[in-house]
DNA sequence: TGTTAATCGAGACGGTACGTCAGGTCTTGCT
DNA sequence: AGCAAGACCTGACGTACCGTCTCGATTAACA
């Protein structure tokens, strides 16, 4: 039932999601088939289905080997000691790739599988999402210590605060996604909306 | 060429949208079908064809036949005085409403449609996020002219950081979408993240 | 469930028929695929299974429409006086078409499914087989009341007797089946195997 | 290349050609597949690719391994004196072989890969119809000599004239195939179509 | 009697065709 | 003219088998 893992050909499952990866920039999520992958990586159509369970999790995997494709330590985000600074630089590298159209599409059709399967979002928490969201909380922490953030501050729900606007106007874009509008979202939620003293 | 909206015919154009709006919810987004739209409804798939130019749009004038139930006045957030509480009272109703099994796979869906389609996203924002988000901006703006905002405040900024985070844990699932949820993401908004003196 | 005839689309079901003989006779039965059909005609597969339940259903119909395309009358074999000749000339006649390769691809693919399928062996006898037989027998039935033929025969074993060998050596290639083994059949089975007086 | 007929397993063999004898029967030979056979067989899908050419000729094989198990002399028909008694006894013997539920899928299906492959004919021909042939022809070749047949007569063409339309009748499913059939048959073959003085 | 090479079971692989579903177009007859 | 109905061509779905190809694990002839 279950194929056999030792007698996977690792030839043809990288072939797959490369080609997922790539046909999806190309043609667009909504154009994106199982029979084109098939075509483009030189494999049957049942090697995909024999491995794979939906095309959702073929994209899933093709953005794990993408990822897994670093050093394979920690992620670490920069930390000069200026928060501000330091976060800005890093969702402005954020508002880029967001941008990139060759990460776009692809970006957009994970997000729109999360969307609609709970499974898949439980394994892109865990394999994609926790590893940078522990960095950004690294990150706050360590200005948490420096007395930069308030002491009894929920990182969660700080790292949301940050990167959830950003995120949230990339995938319904309510409005232009730039490099000012980051910063801004930064200075506000740092300062918060209420006035300082 | 273009058919006569005169001679439209106004039954079947609410039976398709409110088919539509029903089966979404039934049978999840995916498996939503043109065919199964114009069967439910007790239509012929011409008749979609000729007045939709996609199942996105089908979807989104479903939204709009919905909304437009209303009784036509402009939105009015509710305004005690009390911002935090006001805020924390809509939100929660918010989250409500997302968790709501009624209203989640057809938002789920919409949501997906405006990601992939720049056009749709225009007149979602248009017809539908607008209305909404000037009602959020007018509450804020109250309280800014009460001084419980800060006076330069980028009231845009402002709502994107209160709501944003909300909407983007609905849709990616990053965590449990509760009422204590929004009220943390309203407080760490109004108060910001840095310490207060 | 049951597709309405007379929306159907003539022309697209000759196309299919044709095709069907044509590539009966260039591929063989058993490279014969639905696919290749619809792909020669032109046609939808689905048009296809719309309105026939198997591909050996279809080669069916592709003969009955040739035979349907002659003129229409009741067959007639010849009838000289001379019942020898007459049954040799027959018997020759089938023996070429039977050895020609336009359609011999094609008619063992016939008799293959109707070895198969005792439904379309039905059909096969009442629209093809019969009309055939009903001849073969009033031929008989003329030299019966011409003294020829002993007058109790039964001629349906008679047709049997005459056809029977020759189909028999042909579908089973028993040896090869020329105009002179059909002489002889028809020889031996009129003067039967007894020694005559 | 070619495998090492020394090294065969026998209990593989047997195997395969019992399975394939007994799926043939229960599945039909429409859904007979290589897959199916080496399964019920408890084989390597390559082990029969490794020692037979085609389905078919597995089929073939299955049948031989059949008849070889009987003494391994040669066949021989009863031969009270009476012909037509004997005849009638060998042919009802004949009919009930091929309407018995057990035989009747199989040969059919051997019958069908002989209309279609000449090669797999000649081998059917040589190791199964031959023997028996021989003893049907030895069968009149003794009432030739008694002088119950006509001196000149062509032994091969008389086997034909009376097993032919069983035959025939069996695999085109031409009418029912019974005793009284076989009877009929055998009488009007001895006695001709002629009337006899 | 241990060595070694072919056969074996198992099953992954690149393919082809299956029979089904739905997309979007077109035609027919009714309102 | 708009409409319900649905046939049509197209293309993708997910499945079944094809015939080829590895993989260890026997296994039988030879050393």
């Amino acid at each position: 039932m279950t194929p056999n893992p030792t007698r996977r050909r690792e030839a043809s499952r990288r072939a797959v999601l490369t080609a997922a990866f790539d046909l999806v920039q190309e043609v667009g999520y909504a154009k994106l088939t199982i029979e084109g992958i098939a075509a483009r990586a030189g494999v049957g159509k049942q090697t995909i289905y024999r491995w794979w369970p939906s095309k959702g999790v073929v994209l899933f995997d093709a953005f794990l080997m993408l990822s897994e494709s670093g050093d394979g330590g920690p992620v670490v985000l920069p930390d000069t000691g200026d928060l501000r600074a330091d976060l800005i630089l890093v969702l402005r590298a954020t508002v880029e790739e967001l941008n990139d159209p060759r990460y776009d599409q692809p970006m957009r059709a994970l997000a729109t599988e999360i969307t609609h399967d709970a499974e898949l979002a439980a394994a892109y928490r865990e394999h994609l999402d926790e590893p940078m969201r522990e960095a950004k909380r690294e990150r706050l922490r360590s200005a948490q210590r420096a007395g930069q953030l308030a002491p009894g501050l929920d990182l969660d729900i700080a790292v949301d605060l940050i990167w959830g606007p950003v995120l949230n106007r990339w995938l319904q874009r309510t409005g232009p996604l730039t490099a000012d509008y980051a910063e801004r979202v930064v200075t506000a939620a740092l300062d918060g909306l209420r006035p300082r003293s």
